[in-house]
RNA sequence: GUGAUUGUAGCUCAGCUGGUUAGAGCGCUGGUUUGUGGCACCAGAGGUCGCCGGUUCGAACCCGGUCUUUCACCCCA
């Protein structure tokens, strides 16, 4: 006999978790689909050429590989194996798990776009796997939940992500957190104005750090990555500003005066808080961080990310604005922007702060309880009439003494009992029994159907 | 991929510088109570000390490897 045990990074969940997580599930869901996106799914595996080379080197390391099936290594010679692993990998694996929802979805517009009506609003809910060390908050099984329009440059959906995340965060009782926005054409700009134009990336990189590492080691990565110290001197007034959302717009107005992407990156932005206006919104835990940089080098316009404060897990949520996402796969020309929540994370950001609700599981409200072999016949004819009053209910399935059937319902947080013996067979009632006041009478099951009834809605 | 760290009963953890049959709390099972849960009391079951190897008269404890946990870096939700 072997101990089970599960693969490194990968959870099992129960039932609380799985009540906590489908109250998360289908609040994000929920949201969505208010907001008229459609749901779809793409499988758990995709072809590996459709991975590769879309998430940089690190990613391709990060991507589970599928071995093929049958005799894997009919195509391999001894040439492959002194090449290494690279060389061989081609000839032993085609399929691949997915590393997100991103690239299957543009995978899916450009297969389908002959049916598709743009733009395009969907959303997909579905787990993703990548193959690096877990740690905290980081898994190497979890669920993304996107949502994308794409065939739209419209900054209607920028602003449309900001509601959808504070809808979500509001339903889920989380108060305190920042929506963190930029845009990358801002980024652009001010590799332009400080004299280090076309190096964004690196300075991305950099720039992204300053929360965890300071200003100091910024700079000093900046300098090893060949920045000018007179270049990096430019950038302290921007890291130094301190305002609100209008002031750092004026801010930067005057910044990136000389550079017309960085002006249009303002611009985006400016827009897209008019639009939140108009819709009469405002702009609570919008924060605009100048420095908000992400990896993903895709993102050409606007950048999110969600950050709850005072708990120790990263970004629950982020994405952003991308020009090109289906040009790698033949199709031109199609801008779109999207969003993810990470589920896992706010699940964990929710536990840490213990923020969920006493009852999130809606189990059985009545146990139908039994003496003997005449009790337990008794009872079944009454689950039948329970049921179809739409109340749940389940039989205690097998001969047992009272005690032990009582503490099934008990740890099971079931509010009723109904007792069948004898007695009540006799006066064809049941005694009802609510357990957790241990108040307890005999009842016509009409008359306990009603008092189930009217008990359901007070418990909300 | 780099550097640390963890592993003892179902769970949370004790276990001294290596020395008899490895302990506690909670949980579990049964009983006190053969028509009534929670509370109390009593009794009981349950461990190849992650796995493999080494050192030793002797290893839960020391050493090596491996897997796992957690954490930081890289990167990311």
């Amino acid at each position: 006999m072997q101990k089970p045990s599960l693969p490194k990074g990968t959870r099992d969940f129960g039932p609380l978790q799985m009540a906590r997580r489908n109250f998360i599930l289908d609040t994000i869901k929920d949201t969505f689909q208010l907001f008229g996106y459609n749901q779809i799914e793409t499988p758990a595996m995709e072809n590996l050429s459709t991975l590769t080379g879309k998430y940089g080197d690190e990613g391709d390391q990060l991507l589970f590989k599928i071995l093929n099936s049958g005799d894997f290594l009919k195509n391999v010679g001894p040439e492959d194996l002194q090449n290494g692993a690279n060389a061989t990998l081609s000839k032993v694996s085609e399929k691949g798990l997915r590393y997100d929802l991103t690239v299957p979805f543009a995978r899916f517009v450009v297969m389908n776009r002959n049916e598709l009506t743009f733009p395009f609003k969907r959303f997909q809910i579905q787990p993703v796997w990548r193959a690096d060390r877990p740690q905290k908050g980081r898994y190497r099984e979890f669920y993304q939940c996107d949502a994308d329009v794409v065939g739209t440059d419209s900054l209607v959906c920028e602003a449309e992500i900001v509601l959808m995340i504070r809808r979500v965060f509001s339903k889920l009782n989380i108060a305190d957190y920042d929506i963190k926005i930029n845009n990358r054409k801002i980024l652009t700009g001010i590799s332009e104005v400080i004299g280090e134009a076309g190096k964004e990336g690196p300075l991305c990189v950099a720039i992204d750090k300053l929360d965890k590492i300071g200003w100091e080691k910024v700079q000093e990565e900046l300098a090893q990555r060949d920045f000018q110290n007179e270049s990096i001197q430019k950038l302290s007034p921007l890291i130094n500003f301190t305002g609100g959302v209008q002031e750092k717009l004026d801010f930067l107005k005057n910044f990136l005066a000389s550079s017309e992407v960085g002006l249009q990156g303002v611009e985006e932005l400016k827009d897209t808080f008019g639009i939140l206006q108009a819709m009469g919104e405002d702009l609570s835990h919008v924060e605009l961080d100048m420095v908000l940089a992400r990896g993903l080098s895709y993102y050409t316009g606007a950048i999110f990310e969600v950050k709850v404060n005072h708990v120790s897990i990263g970004s629950v949520s982020g994405g952003g604005r991308y020009d090109n996402l289906t040009g790698v796969f033949g199709m031109d020309g199609v801008s779109g922007v999207g969003f993810s929540f990470g589920v896992d994370r706010i699940y964990d950001v929710m536990e840490e702060l213990n923020i969920f609700p006493q009852s999130t599981a809606q189990g059985t409200q009545v146990l139908l309880t039994h003496f003997d072999q005449k009790g337990y016949r008794y009872a079944l004819s009454i689950l039948t009439r329970l049921r179809s009053a739409g109340i749940v209910s389940e039989i205690y399935p097998d001969q047992a003494k009272m005690k032990k059937q009582l503490d099934y319902a008990s740890k099971n947080q079931i509010q009723f009992a109904a007792i069948c013996g004898d007695q009540e067979i006799e006066s064809q009632t049941i005694a009802l029994k609510n357990l957790e006041t241990g108040v307890q009478e005999n009842l016509g099951v009409e008359d306990a159907i009603k008092t189930v009834l009217e008990f359901i809605p007070q418990k909300g």
